[in-house]
DNA sequence: GTAAGATTCAAACAAACGTTTAATTGAAGG
DNA sequence: CCTTCAATTAAACGTTTGTTTGAATCTTAC
């Protein structure tokens, strides 16, 4: 029949296009966008070194791919859960506890699942967030306006004592120590000295960081009385 | 003035020394290390391209001594300032709130202080820690290995009853959120509809950062025995 | 089978990179 | 004046970068 949709998904060019986005992904991870190169991606992958520009046109949409492949499943899978547990308890606003959990867990599903990315794309997502590279801070923005308003709203709620201007500052916060933690920079050798396990570690890494995190988004509003005024009594001499 | 003092420091190096310190440093801070070409920051700077190489040896040389420039002697402000307060508290342990103190007062002097870097080598200092270069990871961990070693020390004194393993964590936390503040990442557009003011906007995120930070210390003890009731069943191995 | 289209390939492209060289300058010291 | 040595300069070094080309190969449709 003339209507059969007959290779509606790309037969065979699929295993050249993943295979480079798995090698793109591992290298990525290693070295950074900039210290990349082309070449070993293709090596890697063993392709040709001109198939990254027909498949997705240049370096940098190859590194917009490999983040959106993980990328766009995990955040939906954010708002479906923060979706769920609302409509679970009902009227009431959720815990932040919960909000975290709807954080967390798909995160940590991506991290053990090795046919996924496993946690080496946590480890590029981290590092991503911290790259000046302008395609990159533009990307990552619109990849989580859509999210990251979602659960401020919902933080929100769950705390509404909170000022507002003060909630997106801890958001921040709450970004950054979750980012670093999953770019899973052993710079200051703080890991390396306790890391044993290996499939339950980033579990473990998740686990103790709720707690951090939680205490820190109910913590008593800062002192910023001195802040306008006389800039610092307690900063300069003491 | 005859042939006085003569030029017992680099009579006109220094110029060129420091030249080009200041522009690798904006340049570092704008486009990170990779992205940053030598011929850009010669040109910033009005020397020579292969001034560089004379006076710094290498690429790599030349961001370690911009980055020790500044780090070196905040650092030691820092070991400095919690000498000082432990010894001004007798024999009684620095609360944490102290101990806070003593790691971002020198940091926000050095970023009140244009002339000494300012902002931008916060900034730059915040990208580092995320850099997956080799040679920034030794050398970042060398530079902090003394100093965060005398603060966790000093953090467990203020935090008897949290076993070591757990405030190693969450040291480590408080670096994550700490360096990715510092960096001023604005990728999620945070920042942008907030920030007003100039000069005191590095003053005013730190003050909101460290109640953040203490809570998030002094949080009670994760239940590494379950997660959350519910949330169990989407995360089931362990 | 054959034409058409999608994909792969080896090869080359110009540009830019960090680094090196060798010549030149400028002042200090005998 | 002449030597000395640190500092600066212009030019080129050999590589490597991302990207492009045009032909070869494979897949699919009729």
């Amino acid at each position: 029949m003339g209507g059969r949709v007959i290779a509606f998904e790309t037969p065979k060019s699929s295993a050249t296009k993943s295979r480079i986005l798995d090698a793109a992904e591992a290298l990525f991870m290693e070295h950074g966008f900039e210290a990349t190169t082309l070449r070993q991606i293709t090596a890697a992958a063993s392709v040709n070194l001109a198939a990254v520009h027909y498949h997705f046109g240049s370096k940098e949409e190859l590194f917009e791919a490999v983040l959106r492949r993980r990328l766009d499943p995990m955040n939906q899978e954010r708002l479906d859960l923060l979706t769920r547990f609302e409509h679970d308890t009902a009227p009431k606003p959720l815990s932040c506890e919960k909000i975290l959990a709807a954080m967390f867990i798909p995160a940590l599903k991506l991290a053990r699942d090795p046919e996924r990315g496993g946690k080496n794309f946590l480890r590029l997502l981290g590092r991503a967030y911290a790259d000046p590279a302008p395609f990159i801070r533009q990307f990552l923005a619109e990849q989580y306006a859509v999210m990251i308003a979602r659960f401020k709203a919902a933080f929100g709620r769950a705390l509404p004592q909170l000022p507002r201007k003060e909630l997106t500052w801890r958001l921040h916060f709450v970004m950054g120590a979750l980012s670093f933690t999953l770019a899973g920079t052993d710079a200051l050798k703080l890991i390396a000295a306790l890391s044993r396990g290996d499939t339950t570690n980033d579990e473990m890494l998740l686990r103790r960081l709720a707690p951090f995190l939680i205490a820190g988004l109910k913590a008593p509003l800062p002192d910023l009385s001195e802040l306008d005024g006389e800039p610092a009594r307690e900063v300069p001499a003491r």
